[in-house]
DNA sequence: TTTTAAATTTATAATGATTATAAGATAGTT
DNA sequence: AACTATCTTATAATCATTATAAATTTAAAA
């Protein structure tokens, strides 16, 4: 387990981050649940285990994780900035019944009109609602 | 130009919302400026003309609007609230550098796959971000 | 090991967008 | 005109995020 924990600083520090036990911690937490979850959940999870953790760290580590491309932002509702520690090219389903959020695979490329040949593009963001199938069964 | 006023109530009317003279101020304004205004520029925009208006009834506005089918959020950046009176399925491009939203128009259907064959569908949201070509020139 | 400096974390305050609430204005009805 | 429902407005409350400065930790220097 101190393996694991080496592991962990060895992406940090390839990332020239400082492999505190806060960010480690973080990305961790982002690793392991593969939720997609706020700043709010990420901290009331953490601080169970860390009580001397601030809010200020994880919104500070968030970020610095943003810079470093191991993990980006789901933008799904205008509201709620959810972070993802999987950045290859995926899309997300969210549940407008039990609020969960999917990831599916997405040929990302295949969609793209010859309307945008002459952008420069950098990102791409698909996100679908509706009912997922679970909540589909209860009716 | 009453004539353009009465069309905008007519639509106000058949979708059960009356047509009170800032509803269709601000109708007007989502459809002629084609850009993806946010509640701010909605209202500093619409002030210069009705000098009473209030920020609250912008939001009001704009929520009946969302809940009529009339406009749709654009989910670009989780900062800022955008609103869209082309309800047609399409995407946006943010251009990172000089900010404008281009619609571009896109086979949504396309690039779903098997993964999300359970899912019940209601709304997809594809947002691009990159450089614009007009940005790309300056360089 | 002590001293020093830099980096990180923490607590707290400030900001800004959105929502909630209640009072005032408007339009339609008896 | 008086009444009623609806809409608009002004204002306060909330909540996520950002900013700031003090406290703590880490690493390097002496
Ligand atoms: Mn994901
Ligand atoms: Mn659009
Ligand atoms: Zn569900
Ligand atoms: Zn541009």
């Amino acid at each position: 387990m101190n393996q694991k924990i080496d592991n962990l600083a060895k992406i940090l520090i390839e990332k020239n981050i400082k492999p505190s036990y806060q960010r480690i911690k973080i990305l961790e937490y982002l690793l392991n649940k593969k939720n997609h979850p706020t700043v709010d959940k990420i901290f009331s999870d953490l601080v169970k285990e860390i009580p001397t953790l601030s809010k200020a760290t994880v919104y500070n580590t968030l970020d610095l994780f943003k810079e470093a491309n191991l993990t980006r932002i789901v933008t799904i509702e205008n509201n709620e900035t959810r972070y993802d520690a999987k950045v290859s090219s995926h899309g997300h389903f969210k549940c407008e019944s039990c609020g969960s959020i999917f990831d599916f695979e997405i040929n990302i490329d295949s969609f793209l009109t010859d309307s945008l040949e002459h952008f420069k593009i950098n990102g791409k963001n698909v996100y679908i609602n509706g009912i997922c199938p679970g909540c589909l069964q209860k009716d």
